[in-house]
DNA sequence: ACAGGCATGTAAGTCGTTACATGATTAG
DNA sequence: CTAATCATGTAACGACTTACATGCCTGT
């Protein structure tokens, strides 16, 4: 019997599925593009790693089949332990994993480049940010009914997260490249 | 003959390794130390990587052994091809992989519990944000000489960017708690 | 008819975490 | 002398990405 005792507390995608299909049932293809738009400015899982992971959950008894349609299309909902679990996950693990950004990670060896190079990457990140910034923005200010119910209010405060983040880190960039320029005088 | 062209573009780990042994010679312990204090707001890694990680590394000439200390120390420093390399990778790879912040995933399904609940766990999200953010302006403000020199000023730059996006995530959190407490009202 | 999007899955390989395992040096 | 910290590694497992593979509907 060497019956290891399971997954003792990471394991964000099951509870990301599993708190989808608390709210209602989904498919996997529905799954992946709600990961890729929704919960995608913090978490993303492509179909690949979506369809097994529906396969152990229900195996598990968290989730079972809802219904199917047309081209082999399989809807899952949660069972009860499932929705039991959603909420063990949110009141008793406290995640606390590492932020990983990693277009960020190459900001600490800029320094290596010629200060107008550096400058220019910058602006790449600013742009990237700017970019994403404007997205959120436009979905925040658009024809959403974000009060309709409680679900449709969380998304809405989970887009303010994102919004305030890429416009910190908009804000940053424009402060980066001028204390690049700062930073090369002094030195000079 | 069966020789694969190798990682095309993502691998951060190996870079930020590279971009440290490009300006002086780290040991795997020291290396570790780096990542857990100084990049480890934006990348994490733990030595049980990093060791593999050096051994791939020299042998594929971008890095060469520096020297021995006592204990077993190792230190390792790049290559001219492992300084070239960490160029081109600055230069020419656009990461721009997804980010990735487990705890505010949660945040996307507080609402199928309590209002109270809700504001209760926003507010430890919040204290978890505060606290990184009381360390990092402790830092930037401490003792550093961060114009010393261009590196050093570079992680001032990169700090930055951890203040204002913590910054940006405790203002979300206090915001976030009125709404939950607005949104009960309206619905109620 | 055919293109585009819907829909599901598997395989191979890399990345990342946790646990295992060991030992040397230094400070108190 | 003994605890803490320095220091390096391996193993097992789980997570994640990319590529492979297939086929069905619907709108034009």
């Amino acid at each position: 019997m060497s019956r290891v005792v399971r997954n003792s507390l990471p394991v964000s995608l099951r509870h990301g599925i599993l708190g989808l299909l608390a709210s209602r049932p989904l498919s996997g293809y529905d799954l992946t593009r709600e990961f890729d738009l929704t919960l995608g400015h913090v978490w993303s899982a492509g179909h690949s790693q979506i369809y097994p992971e529906l396969g152990r959950l229900a195996a598990e008894g968290l989730i079972e089949p809802f219904d199917s349609g047309p081209r082999g299309r399989k809807r899952y909902a949660a069972t009860k332990a499932g929705r039991a679990e959603v909420l063990r996950w949110l009141r008793e693990d406290d995640p606390g994993r590492e932020l990983r950004v990693e277009s960020l990670l190459q900001g600490f060896f800029y320094w290596m480049l010629e200060p107008a190079e550096q400058i220019a990457l910058i602006a790449r990140e600013r742009a990237r940010h700017a970019s994403k910034l404007a997205g959120y923005e436009a979905l925040a200010t658009g024809d959403i009914d974000w009060m309709a119910n409680a679900e449709q209010h969380a998304q809405r405060i989970m887009l303010e997260a994102g919004i305030r983040y890429e416009r910190g880190l908009v804000e940053w960039a424009d402060w980066a490249a001028a204390e690049v320029g700062r930073g090369a005088e002094v030195r000079s």
